[in-house]
RNA sequence: UGUCUUAUGGUGUAAUGGUAGCACUGCAGUUUCUGGAUCUGCCUGUCUAAGUUCGAAUCUUAGUAAGACAACCA
């Protein structure tokens, strides 16, 4: 789980790297550089998250400052320990490391301290009213809000029941603080914004039940920032409305120049994904996953269990890039991203997934070869092993094929093929069962064609993977597709459940794999010639091996085959 | 009948007043002890209209379209 060596790649220059550096210049905040990932710990880390990470330290780590992890606990009601230490595990394992580790629960008395210097200048007080009335009278975004008949009343009153809502004797919902701002204001969040409810029914998964009132987000997270030191505050577009208060609650309290500063950036959409935490949330609540970490979830735990590594996420967000553009990415993409980045350290062996079984007719029952083959032909340094060649071996079943069309290059009777890194064989005949399935393929073999021979230079158009059928280990294989059948499932009108593909998952139980396969460990990813990429399933037993396929190789015919 | 934001090929993203480039997808080809990978080529784009300017994707105005905002969530 712990990985902190891998390596991130310097992303090419954003919007955001540009105000940064035109800070720089500015001399703004002494050339300090702090940024900030602020988690709410209320559920798991996905692929969305991991943008915002690698730019949260990616800035600070491609300008010399620092990043620091928030938790952002301010609402007892939906946290829990359990979210923040799987939060911590996802960003390691991402590769990065933070300066410090804060909670915006650190933080209760001082952010205590300055509203009650806030109710002392008379710029927040205490409204009684129900949240419903509260709501009724903030207005619409295109009529005035009316003020609350609680907004005058006086200081020492306002401080007197501000204590009170922390004493436990308040229920919840029947006093609030707010801000006293514009009720009429373009802007609804300034019309009067709360700044403290009651919360007394849920102990707060750091604090217990210390505190009865808890600030909102709007005055927590930008004190917070300016608390720390944060000098740029990076969230997703739809604070950008936000924005005009986090500035005003900065200025009611700042005594340097120093400030911090929010810039907005698009999140992540991706095709036939829905990444809302209530419909992930619902997915494995009702059993149509097996859990947060099944492989095709887009969580960060989804997507190591499915054989991404973190080398292939941070190589699909520098792709994706940040702007203001609300984009939808194509899931294409990531994959493409995975393949390039597995492509170079994937080690390549031989694995038949749907097997037929071949009989070399000429080759001595019995004997045993062993032979060399390489790890990785991208990659010269991963070396060589020896795999096990005998009479009887298996096939893909889709590489045989009885009446074979021209552009076939693989085998079919009469027909000659490279079996990878052994021999050149020939297909004599074949036997097949009553349902006219090819049961059995029978070959003869070139013994001088072997590999690294001096006569193996004869070319033959096809070359195909094989096991030792008496060497093979029997395997699991699981396949994995789009959970979604649609393009955009979150802007579907329909249940998103309807919306679910039903061939998100197949098993394919008669899989066999070579033998240097049993020393695998727990995620390992392979190469499965010409099949795609796979990893070991941490569920994986050596009694029990099973695979996930991380994705299919781009070969237009392998996966029509797979479907 | 509001405020804020956005608009570049099918998709994503560069070009910060000076030749619209890159990647993905798609198509075609090359090559290989697998048709993957590699390599090569091709296709397709500045939302509309006015203005400023020698020159506009870029600046201005208007229009159009899209998104965000009216939680005691973050």
């Amino acid at each position: 789980m712990e990985n902190t060596n891998v390596e991130v790649p310097k992303k090419s220059l954003n919007f955001i790297e540009a105000f940064v550096e035109q800070d720089l210049k500015d001399g703004k905040n002494d050339g300090r550089i702090q940024t900030r990932f602020p988690p709410e710990p209320n559920g798991y880390l996905h692929i969305g998250h991991a943008k915002a990470i690698c730019l949260d330290f990616g800035i600070a780590r491609n300008y010399n400052g620092i990043c620091n992890l928030r938790f952002d606990d301010t609402n007892p009601v939906k946290e829990d320990v359990e979210y923040v230490d799987a939060i911590q595990e996802d960003i390691k394992w991402l590769g990065y490391n933070w300066s410090n580790i804060y909670y915006a629960s650190d933080y209760f008395q001082q952010l205590w301290d300055l509203a009650v210097e806030l109710i002392k200048q008379g710029k927040a007080y205490i409204d009684e009213q129900s949240a419903e009335t509260i709501a009724k009278q903030k207005g619409t975004t295109t009529v005035a809000g009316t003020e609350s008949p609680y907004r005058n009343r006086p200081v020492e009153e306002n401080l007197a029941l501000f204590l009170q809502m922390n004493t436990g004797k308040i229920a919840e919902g029947a006093m609030v603080l707010r801000a006293k701002i514009d009720m009429a204001s373009s802007n609804m969040h300034f019309r009067d914004p709360l700044m403290y409810r009651v919360i007394n029914s849920h102990p707060h998964h750091r604090t217990g039940y210390t505190w009865k009132a808890y600030p909102m987000y709007d005055y927590a997270h930008g004190q917070s920032d300016y608390f720390e030191g944060v000098t740029h505050s990076l969230c997703t577009l739809e604070f950008e409305v936000h924005r005009p208060l986090y500035d005003w609650f900065i200025d009611q309290f700042k005594d340097s120049d120093y400030r911090p500063r929010q810039i907005e950036f698009n999140r992540l959409n991706l095709t036939y994904t829905v990444m809302s935490k209530r419909k992930m949330l619902q997915l494995v609540q009702e059993g149509l996953v097996s859990g947060w970490d099944d492989p095709r979830m887009p969580t960060i735990g989804g997507l190591r269990r499915r054989g991404y590594s973190p080398d292939s996420i941070h190589n699909f967000i520098d792709k994706i890039g940040f702007t203001k553009f609300e984009a939808q990415n194509d899931i294409g993409l990531l994959e493409h991203a995975v393949r390039e980045s597995l492509n170079k350290t994937a080690k390549r062996v031989n694995a038949v997934i749907n097997p037929v079984k071949l009989i070399i007719t000429n080759y001595p029952e019995g004997q045993v070869e062993m032979m060399e083959t390489v790890n990785n032909p991208e990659d010269e340094s991963a070396g060589t092993r020896e795999i096990p060649f005998s009479r009887e071996i298996f096939i893909e079943r889709e590489d045989f094929m009885i009446d074979a069309p021209k552009k076939f290059f693989r085998l079919a009777p009469d027909k000659e093929v490279r079996l990878k890194s052994a021999y050149i064989v020939k297909c004599t005949g074949y036997e097949s069962d009553e349902n006219g399935d090819v049961s059995v393929i029978y070959c003869e073999y070139y013994p001088e064609t072997k590999s690294g021979m001096p006569e193996a230079n004869r070319k033959v158009k096809g070359t195909l993977h094989w096991v030792s059928a008496s060497h093979a280990l029997k395997a699991e294989v699981r396949l994995y597709d789009r959970l979604f059948s649609v393009e955009n499932p979150s802007a579907d009108p329909r249940d998103f459940r309807e919306l679910l593909n039903p061939d998100s998952l197949k098993v394919l139980t008669e899989c066999y794999v070579e033998p240097s396969l049993l020393t695998a460990q727990s995620l390992d990813h392979f190469q499965f010639q010409r099949i795609g990429y796979f990893n070991l399933d941490p569920d994986s037993s050596p009694d029990k091996l099973i695979f996930n396929r991380t994705v299919s190789l781009k070969d237009s015919w392998a996966k029509e085959q797979l479907r």
